[in-house]
RNA sequence: GCCGAGGUGGUGGAAUUGGUAGACACGCAUGGUUGAGGGCCAUGUGGGCACUAGCCUGUACGGGUUCGAGUCCCGUCUUCGGCACCA
């Protein structure tokens, strides 16, 4: 059995396209709601079932907060700049562009089969120069406000390809592609200072409903830890070294220190004797790939540098090693060690025979570091001490003796915000013949990508743009004055770290959005996406947000005030989906085989929203059942409305039955407990089906609820019975009335030592006394009661009569 | 190694403040309808003993608190996700 599903969601989505059902009216008297998902990176191999998860989950609230009264944005648009297209342009010589046309027309394709109600007048696509006006826009923004730097940086770079890699197209230190070995070279790239906005990016964080595994992803992100630097002074030099050190109470315990083989001392002070093995060192270490180092991370290596520093709690002379065990891009580069409580140090001292001083008592320092607490020794002023006092009295000394001071640290760096690619947003800028950095004036935004036919890199690691002579070359018609253009791009996360606002505004060619609708629709008050997005673009969009924040140009501190990850469905076998297992589901035939309510329904219902499950087919059949159960309760076989559906006063028990579920599938929903509130729709239909007059209010309170479910059989229904005057997507929701949530009997259990020997009828909050003795009245429970002392009775009230028996 | 989230029938999963574990669905079994198949309907379905009322046992494992624990406490195992020499 099955309904008619292809003919009702082919008329009803023409419909709502037709008549832009569901366009977001900017303004209004009723309560906003912003309800976003995370838009997709249109792929060439098309939507797979867990993209429509989130976007379904978030269909289903806009649908129900439209039917609560709000006035709901719920768009959807492209992230359509990346790697993928250039790359298959590489292969195919296809243009980016039309790939990218392509696959987001097969995507809208998809995507609109599922009946969503989105506000297709706001679809946006960050490839579209009228929008990426404005990403270039946003960057001289940040520019402007000083957050942009140009550094040399190290780069994956892959000789053999002869291109920059990201990190993601580098697998175990070798190419993605290819697997070709990739090393770190230094190239100059824009850098935007996040740095800045740690603090408050950490701080923030209570501001916002975020899952706790995704706010302690970024926590440990940003790495804010509290410490001190403290300067040591270089023997024989006026030279000093500085370094962070969170455990400042442990200074008197440095018996050596370590700088990165990166850092540049090495550079002015190692003594003639030792320049060659420091030299030797720091070369092997600056060749070493990512693979290297995670293989040799167990053991420790280094070298002596010749250099000694003078520790200056007790004067006391140390060696100076360098090893890459310390990194330069965190702290100074340099660290004091500690090796009798700090395992690290512990292990490179063992390994080279440096001294290994106990000043925290309670552990074995000669077996391990010991890392816990206890009493200061062996530390001058600091013996006898606990370690928070020792901490902020050696801070107090260092800061007295102006040789220290109390700091902060993060973990977080700055964002290298350029690729080498051809398909990304071009920098807004330009340089002359001195190589000043020139901003483009508004007026001359977008700097627009120009068309080219070679996709191939340059060799040198340059964008392929660097090829375009006549694109990066110009001159000035007045002042004859020569200019070439950045050839980098920015990365994929451009476009997507603003996406939310321009949904406000899409069509706005005068700025990037209105700051009035900015103030009536911010903030998203619901974002639902994949957790891969957890850190990276969750935290550069707040970025960007916070940013523009403190330009006065969004009226919100954070932009998303909840998010939920669904979760990752697997395939049949459990396994991952992929092409490789051939386990993938393709959502077109699931709808061409039992439509698009079926498929929204059974991935609801296939467990917690955010939780990772496997798909099932054969699952599927029960919704569809129960999809066919909804409409031959209303539809006969000839297509007329069933007789037995009739006008009449419901029954008490049936208002009962209608009134919980109305009251489980609000509460669920809002709850984003979707899975639950179908079972309900299904425990409704099962009862009510029963009856042999079904009375025609109660059907239409169930149409009504089912509606962001199933909206298009719903709507067709909802027809059928005769409403013709509006949509049912926008009548009010069903309200359920406390009285019927309590029935007027109760079933209660009677346990005897815990254990349930029988249960009975009673009317709602009878009092104990009549409760126990109904207990006492079944027969089972004399059986156990026979012979026994009653030490205890007690009720819980319509729930429990217990006996404690000995 | 560290951080985070989980572990409940053959399967996906339900279970207010601790209060009748397994809702709902899939699958399976038996019966009905049907020329047959499919579909649909009914009944049953954690394991075990009785198979009628009932009893024992059971929520990863081992302890504990309680009249009563899937839920609370301690320990162990295990799966998944993230981080990875961050001083």
């Amino acid at each position: 059995m099955s309904y008619p599903f292809k003919e009702i969601e082919q008329k009803w989505q023409k419909y709502w396209e037709d008549n832009k059902t569901f366009k977001a009216v900017d303004f209004s008297d009723k309560p906003k709601y912003y309800v976003l998902d995370m838009f997709p990176y249109p792929s060439g191999v098309g939507l797979h079932v867990g993209h429509p998860e989130g976007y379904i989950a978030t269909d289903i609230v806009a649908r129900y907060k439209r039917k609560k009264g709000f006035n709901v944005l719920h768009p959807m648009g492209w992230d359509a700049f990346g790697l993928p297209a250039e790359n298959y342009a590489l292969e195919t010589g296809t243009h980016p562009k039309i790939t990218t046309e392509n696959n987001i027309n097969t995507f809208r394709r998809q995507i609109k089969s599922f009946g969503f109600s989105y506000d297709w007048d706001r679809e946006i696509n960050t490839t579209d120069p009228k929008y990426y006006k404005w990403t270039q826009w946003i960057f001289l923004q940040l520019y402007k406000k000083g957050l942009v730097y140009r550094a040399e940086i190290p780069v994956n770079w892959c000789p053999e390809l002869k291109t920059v890699l990201a990190n993601e197209e580098v697998i175990n230190g070798k190419s993605e592609r290819g697997g070709h070995p990739v090393v770190k070279k230094p190239m100059r790239q824009w850098i935007l200072k996040i740095t800045a906005y740690a603090d408050r990016l950490l701080e923030d964080l209570d501001l916002i409903d975020f899952p706790d595994s995704i706010k302690e992803m970024q926590k440990n992100w940003i790495g804010r830890s509290e410490g001190a630097d403290v300067v040591f002074k270089l023997a024989g030099t006026e030279k000093t070294l500085n370094v962070f050190t969170t455990r400042p109470d442990t200074l008197y315990g440095a018996t050596y220190m370590v700088v990165a083989p990166e850092h540049s001392i090495l550079d002015e002070l190692v003594p003639d004797e030792f320049k060659a093995d420091v030299k030797a060192y720091k070369a092997k270490a600056l060749m070493k790939s990512d693979l290297d180092r995670t293989d040799l991370a167990k053991e420790k290596t280094g070298v002596f540098t010749g250099i000694y520093a003078i520790n200056p709690v007790n004067n006391r002379q140390i060696p100076v090693w360098t090893s890459d065990y310390v990194l330069i891009t965190y702290g100074t580069g340099a660290i004091m060690a500690v090796p009798g409580h700090d395992q690290r140090d512990w292990e490179f001292a063992k390994k080279f025979g440096l001294d290994i001083i106990e000043v925290i008592s309670g552990g074995q320092i000669e077996k391990e570091a010991w890392t816990g607490d206890g009493v200061l020794v062996n530390s001058g002023i600091l013996n006898g001490l606990n370690g928070d006092e020792a901490k902020i009295k050696i801070t107090n000394w260092l800061e007295e003796h102006k040789i220290g001071k109390a700091t902060i640290q993060y973990k977080l760096r700055d964002w290298v915000f350029s690729r080498q690619r051809y398909w990304g947003e071009p920098f807004p800028l330009k340089f002359n013949d001195n190589g000043d950095v020139i901003l483009l004036e508004d007026d001359e935004l977008p700097l627009e990508l120009p068309e080219i036919k070679h996709f191939q890199p340059s060799g040198t690691g340059e964008s392929p743009l660097a090829n375009v002579e006549e694109w990066v070359n110009h001159i000035d018609p007045e002042t004859r004055e020569r200019f070439h253009y950045e050839t980098n791009t920015m990365p994929q996360w451009a476009g997507s770290c603003w996406y939310y606002l321009r949904y406000i505004d899409p069509d706005n060619e005068k700025e990037a959005w209105n700051k009035e609708k900015e103030k009536y629709w911010m903030p998203v008050d619901l974002y639902i996406g994949g957790a891969e997005h957890a850190v990276l673009h969750l935290l550069y969009a707040r970025f960007w947000h916070k940013v523009l924040y403190d330009l006065n140009l969004v009226s919100t501190p954070e932009p998303f005030m909840k998010l939920v990850n669904q979760g990752m469905i697997l395939g049949e076998d459990g396994e991952k989906m992929s092409k490789s297992r051939g386990n993938v589901i393709n959502p077109d035939e699931i709808i061409h085989k039992f439509g698009a309510d079926t498929f929204r329904m059974y991935e609801m219902f296939m467990g917690p929203l955010t939780r990772t499950k496997p798909w099932s087919t054969s699952s599927i059949d029960g919704l569809h059942r129960f999809l066919t159960k909804v409409w031959n309760l209303i539809v006969d076989s000839d297509g007329n409305v069933r007789t037995d559906i009739k006008e009449v006063e419901p029954k008490f028990e049936t208002l009962i039955l209608i009134n919980k579920t109305v009251y489980k599938v609000s509460k669920d929903t809002e709850n984003l407990h979707f899975n639950t509130a179908i079972s309900q729709f299904m425990i409704f239909i099962n009862e009510f089906s029963k009856l042999s007059i079904k009375p025609k209010s109660v059907v239409e309170d169930f149409i009504n609820l089912l509606n962001p479910y199933a909206p298009h059989l719903t709507e067709h229904l909802w027809y059928m019975l005769g409403n013709h005057d509006k949509e049912l997507s926008f009548y009010q929701l069903p309200e359920y009335e406390n009285k019927y949530l309590m029935a007027d009997n109760v079933k209660m259990a009677v346990q005897i030592n815990g254990k349930v020997r029988g249960s009975f009828d009673i009317s709602r909050d009878s009092d104990d006394s009549t409760c126990i003795e109904a207990a006492r009245n079944i027969e089972n429970v004399q059986r156990f009661l026979e012979g026994k002392t009653i030490i205890k009775q007690f009720v819980i009230k319509n729930r429990i009569v217990s006996f404690v028996v000995k």
